[in-house]
DNA sequence: ACAAAAGTGTTCTGGTTACACCCATGG
DNA sequence: CCATGGGTGTAACCAGAACACTTTTGT
C-alpha cells in the first residue's frame, strides 16, 4: 500500500498489533520507526470493506514479518476520544511522515482494535517497514523508545493480557523454535512474567501438562551440561490451549 | 433518541450489550423485542463522535435500565463481514422496524464492540424499550427467543467470558442484593456455570476469599432453617477483583 | 415427627513450595 | 578441577474433592 485508497476502507476503525518475540532472554516487540522523527508505532492498519477484521490483522502482520500462520489474538478495543489528536496528525504531515492528502483520513476519530501476536523471533528474517516508517525493529519490552499516541498503553495492555493468559493456557509453541530445552522454556516464562521461577518446580509443573515430547537429543556446543531438547506435542498443546489449565470451579 | 442523527455518529462502529441478571435461580439477559416481528436484539447503540466508547456503552444501558453505576466490561469486538446483511436490513424497513430514511445508516458494514453488564435484577424496575423495539424483557439464557443477526453468538461469547472470569475474580456484588445468603451466592455460581457445586466446599472456598461480612441476621419467612445473611466487604471485594484469585505461576 | 435445607468437620488426595544432591561440560 | 548450569528426589504444607452428621424451621 504505497497509495492509500481510503474510499475502500472502513471509516473509524483501525487495527494495532503487538507482536511479541523472544530473543536473548528478552521479550521483544516489533515496532515501526516513523520517518524523519524519533517516534515509534505499533504495526497495524485499516480495514478494507470486504475483509474480516481478524483477516486484516493477519494481513498487517504478514506484510511486516513475511510470516503467515501467525498466532494472533484480539485482546481489547481502544475507544477513548483522547486517542485522536489533530496536533499530532498535523505534526505527522509537517514531518512528512504522511502525505498531506492523507491528513483528512488520519484525522478521523478512530477506534482501534488491539491484537497481540506471538512469533518465533528467528523466523522473522527482516521486518519490513511500511509506507509511513523507515525501519521495523525488535525492541525490548523493558526498554521502549517513545511511542506514538496511546501505543504504549496498548502495548502494556497486551503484555498484561499475556501474563494473565499464562495462567490459563500453555504458551511457547509460537514463541520458541521447534526444539528447545526446558530451561529455555522457563526463561521465556520468567521473561513474560518478569520474575524468577524455581527450576525443579517449573519442570515438574510443565511436565504435568503433558504437552512436551522429549527428543533424545541434546543442545550441543553450549557451556556446561548439555540440556535435553523437547518439542511440543501439538495436538495435546492445542487441546490444553482450548480446555485451559486453571482449576477454578 | 427518537430521531437518529447519523451525522454526529461514528460510522462503522456499533455497541452491543449483554446485560446479565439473576432471578429465581435463572441467569437472565435483557433483550429488546423488535416492532412487528418476532425477532429480538441485544440492547446497544452507536457511538457519538465526542464520546468515549465505554461511556456510550454505559449510556446505552442507563437508557434501557434506568441504572447508572453499572458494572460493565468490554469482552470482544465482532468484525466479521458476514455481520452485515442487506436483506435483513431491508426486511427491517419492510416490517416498519426502522424508518426507511435510516436504511442507509443501518446498511453500513458495522464492527460491533461487545460489552457485558452485571446488574441486580430487582433494581431494574421496568426496562425501557427503544425506538426500534416494542418491549424490553428479561429472558432466560437457557430459553432464548430468536435473535437478530449474530446476537446469539455475541450473547454466547459473553456467557463464556463470564464463566471464565469466575475463575479469576469474585462475582456477585453486582448481581445480588446487598444482603444475601451463602446458598444464594452458590446458586448464582451454579447458574452461571451450569453445574452443581458441593455446598460445603463452596462455602469454605468463598469464605477463604475473605470478602464476605456476616450480618448476624437471618432470612425470615422462608421454609426450613433460616440462613445467615452476608454482605460483601466492598473494599476487599474490589481488591480481590483487581488482584485476581487464581494461583498460576 | 418429618422433610428439607442450613451449618460444621474430617479424611484423602494431589498440587505447590522449599529445599539438597548428583551429573555433565567448558574453561 | 571447579564453577556453572542441567537433571532428579523428597518432606512439609495447603487446597480441593468427597462425604456424614447435627441443627433449625415450616408443614
Amino acid at each position: 500500500m504505497t497509495t492509500l485508497q481510503t474510499q475502500s476502507l472502513l471509516p473509524s476503525v483501525a487495527i494495532d498489533c503487538v507482536v511479541f518475540g523472544f530473543h536473548e532472554n528478552e521479550l521483544k516487540v516489533l515496532l515501526l520507526k516513523l520517518k524523519n522523527i524519533d517516534l515509534w508505532a505499533l504495526p497495524g492498519g485499516f480495514v478494507n470493506q470486504g475483509v474480516d477484521l481478524d483477516s486484516e490483522a493477519l494481513n498487517a502482520l504478514e506484510i511486516r514479518t513475511g510470516l503467515d500462520n501467525i498466532f494472533l489474538k484480539q485482546f481489547h478495543t481502544f475507544g477513548s476520544i483522547e486517542r485522536n489528536d489533530t496536533d499530532h496528525n498535523r505534526m505527522l504531515v509537517d514531518k512528512k511522515v504522511i502525505d498531506p492528502e492523507w491528513f483528512e483520513w488520519f484525522d478521523q476519530r478512530f477506534i482501534s482494535v488491539g491484537y497481540y501476536a506471538l512469533v518465533e523471533y528467528s523466523q522473522v528474517r527482516e521486518p519490513i517497514p511500511g509506507p509511513i516508517s523507515e525501519a521495523c525493529e525488535w525492541c525490548s519490552v523493558n526498554d521502549l523508545p517513545p511511542l506514538m499516541l496511546d501505543h504504549r498503553h496498548i502495548l502494556e495492555t497486551a503484555h498484561m493480557t499475556l501474563k494473565t493468559e499464562l495462567n490459563n493456557q500453555p504458551i511457547g509453541l509460537n514463541l520458541l523454535p521447534k526444539r528447545f530445552s526446558i530451561p529455555e522454556l522457563q526463561s521465556l516464562y520468567e521473561t513474560i512474567l518478569g520474575k524468577k521461577l524455581d527450576r525443579r518446580n517449573f519442570r515438574r509443573k510443565v511436565m504435568s501438562f503433558d504437552i512436551l515430547v522429549c527428543t533424545n537429543e541434546r543442545r550441543t556446543g553450549v557451556a556446561h551440561k548439555a540440556p535435553l531438547l523437547y518439542e511440543f506435542d501439538e495436538e495435546k498443546y492445542h487441546a490444553a490451549h482450548q480446555a485451559g489449565l486453571s482449576s477454578g470451579w
